[in-house]
DNA sequence: CGATTTTGACCAGCGC
DNA sequence: GCGCTGGTCAAAATCG
């Protein structure tokens, strides 16, 4: 890790100074490359406010270059509509550098005011070069005895953090090992009894409590997976992260087949549970050679019988097909959610006059995730992802953002509420929440080929740029009066995403619409675990939040109020501690 | 020159 | 069996 990269800064460019303008840390020399390219952006198009989380990592990884440069254009970006409504809502500002300049500077003359020393260190190591600019090494420009001191320290966190790192790994690994254990004993507990209750109605939590389960189960029980593909498999390294698939594949073998209207758990479980457990497990050693050949090839539960086996075939082709579907507004062909795609064919769909794109994911060879994105027929402004399979490589933290909520979506889907053959939702389950969580919108479809669970991110209730004063972490969806029909509330969306131990910051801005902190990416180890400790570690500093609400705030203003939806305000704090309260407890 | 996109062909599933 | 549709493949084209 980059001893830069330890601190985070939000900064917008100053095009007239070679630096960026940090609304707390004042004014940081461009001296990378990601900064450069987000110059470029800020400078030459109206999308230019984008957030720059500035790990300041020299080397621009090819998702930054993908984001930053290539695509950017062609992806969809939350920022360019709100921007142009906050420059169209505000007479007094001539352009949005103006803008940032204005609040910058402001910021830096209110410490000046207030006499607060402005030696914030701020782990980048950014004012040591590049100090052309009058006016701005004044105060930021340390000893240089000091910045040894201070790279030492950085040297000596660097080195602290990797023991960390070792200790936080060895304790999940230690976590995920009793967690399998427990599953274990639940799962033979659950085949010995001659009642045979499905998981869910023994939870007195309820249908969410047990989603919960099954998300943390289904990780143990990926880690007991991944070791067996580490004697066939030369893959190395998985992703940890629940997936759809194996949310799936943990109700099968919970026998989760309580409800009759399940489409996707259609194993016939009570052949299974028949089984005898010696024979079962006698098979094991043959469904995991089994399960490591083919593109799906980890995802193959374990059956006792060939039957079973090929009922596992069948079910796993039908699994993969479950989908997650994202709408959002985009103007642009596809939306930025963290991955890299690789587009392999378009199709003109039945009934929808725009073309269907399909992508795979390119971050690791063989990854089986696709993609479709569409435009709605109806409003051609939104773009339909629909993401299908789960990743088998470790994810950067903007693409766990949005894998963590689709999969939790998926784990609705799952969890024991499926929709009826008719479409309807068990809209208890779906309306019982406890978290702090607005609802977002979402659907359930079982008329479609494939189980879908639609995620409406396009009824931002958000009517004016004043919206944006709402906290980060409460967002408001519209209320259940005024879903649109065929839409039901569902809770937890991305409170499954914190239940999942994933980063939820960074679900929160992907939910926003707020393009992820590119440099963020290089900040994360490839754990995704760890990423997730790691960002709850890093958001979960006050300051930190403190300085990164100001800075959002300050920097998009008013952002996220582009949509046509009704607002729901009501309880909306308006002040800046109440911002940063609510977004201290999102995190 | 490698990566990516485009685009027609091919295949499988499904309904009739 | 046939046609329709969705999904994938793969060669050619394009891009950086």
């Amino acid at each position: 890790m980059d001893d830069r990269s330890l601190g985070l800064s939000i900064a917008t460019h100053d095009p007239s100074k070679s630096c960026f303008l940090h609304p707390i840390f004042g004014k940081i020399p461009v001296n990378n490359t990601a900064a450069a390219a987000c110059k470029h952006d800020i400078m030459g198009r109206v999308d230019s406010d984008r957030i720059l989380i500035n790990g300041g990592d020299d080397r621009v990884s090819p998702l930054q270059t993908h984001i930053s440069e290539k695509r950017v254009v062609n992806e969809m970006n939350f920022f360019a509509h709100d921007h142009k409504d906050k420059l169209a809502s505000d007479d007094q500002e001539t352009s949005s550098v103006d803008h940032v300049k204005k609040e910058s500077a402001s910021t830096v003359l209110d410490a000046d005011e207030q006499g607060i020393k402005l030696d914030i260190n701020t782990g980048l190591n950014l004012s040591t070069t590049n100090t052309s600019s009058e006016n701005f090494n004044i105060e930021y420009k340390p000893q240089e005895n000091e910045l040894a001191v201070l790279q030492a320290d950085l040297n000596e966190m660097n080195v602290e953090n990797q023991r960390l790192r070792g200790l936080l790994n060895q304790v999940n690994s230690d976590y995920r090992a009793l967690q399998m254990q427990l599953f274990t004993f639940m799962q033979r507990q659950q085949i010995r009894r001659p009642g045979n209750t499905p998981v869910h109605e023994m939870s007195n939590g309820g249908k969410v409590a047990v989603a919960r389960q099954f998300m943390d189960l289904g990780q143990a029980a990926m880690a007991e997976k991944d070791d067996q593909l580490s004697h066939s498999s030369s893959e190395g390294t998985r992703s940890r992260e629940f997936s759809i698939v194996e949310s799936m594949e943990m109700q099968k073998i919970n026998g989760d087949n309580n409800n009759n209207n399940n489409e996707i758990v259609a194993l016939d479980l009570e052949k299974k549970n028949n089984i005898n457990i010696s024979e079962r497990e006698a098979r094991q050693d043959q469904d995991a050679a089994q399960s490591a050949a083919g593109w799906c090839s980890n995802k193959v539960p374990r059956f006792s019988s060939s039957r079973d086996v090929e009922n596992a075939s069948q079910t796993m082709s039908m699994i993969r097909k479950a989908r997650v579907s994202v709408r959002a507004r985009s103007e642009a062909s596809m939306i930025s959610d963290g991955c890299q795609w690789r587009k392999y064919g378009q199709k003109m769909a039945k009934g929808n006059p725009c073309p269907r794109a399909y992508y795979r994911c390119t971050m690791a060879s063989g990854c089986p995730v696709r993609k479709q994105v569409q435009r709605c027929s109806q409003d051609r402004t939104i773009l339909i992802t629909t993401y299908e399979g789960n990743h088998n490589h470790p994810l950067p933290p903007a693409a766990m953002a949005m894998a963590s909520t689709t999969s939790a979506a998926a784990s609705m889907l799952l969890s024991g509420s499926m929709p009826s053959a008719d479409g309807i939702v068990n809209a208890d389950f779906l309306t019982k929440s406890s978290l702090p969580f607005s609802p977002s919108l979402a659907s359930l479809s079982a008329s479609a080929p494939f189980p879908t669970i639609t995620l409406d991110l396009t009824h931002n209730p958000n009517p004016n740029p004043s919206q944006f004063q709402r906290p980060l972490g409460q967002f408001h969806f519209p209320s259940p009066n005024n879903l649109p029909q065929n839409f039901v509330t569902m809770p937890q969306v991305f409170g499954h995403t914190v239940i999942n131990n994933q980063p939820s910051f960074m679900g929160l801005l992907n939910s926003m619409g707020l393009e992820q902190p590119q440099s963020a990416q290089n900040q994360m180890p490839a754990n995704d675990t760890i990423s997730a400790a790691t960002a709850a570690a890093i958001t979960a500093d006050p300051s930190f939040t403190a300085a990164l609400v100001a800075a959002i705030t300050s920097v998009i203003g008013n952002v996220h109020q582009n949509q046509n939806g009704n607002s729901n305000n009501n309880t909306t704090p308006r002040n800046s501690s109440d911002k940063i309260e609510h977004m201290k407890n999102s995190l």
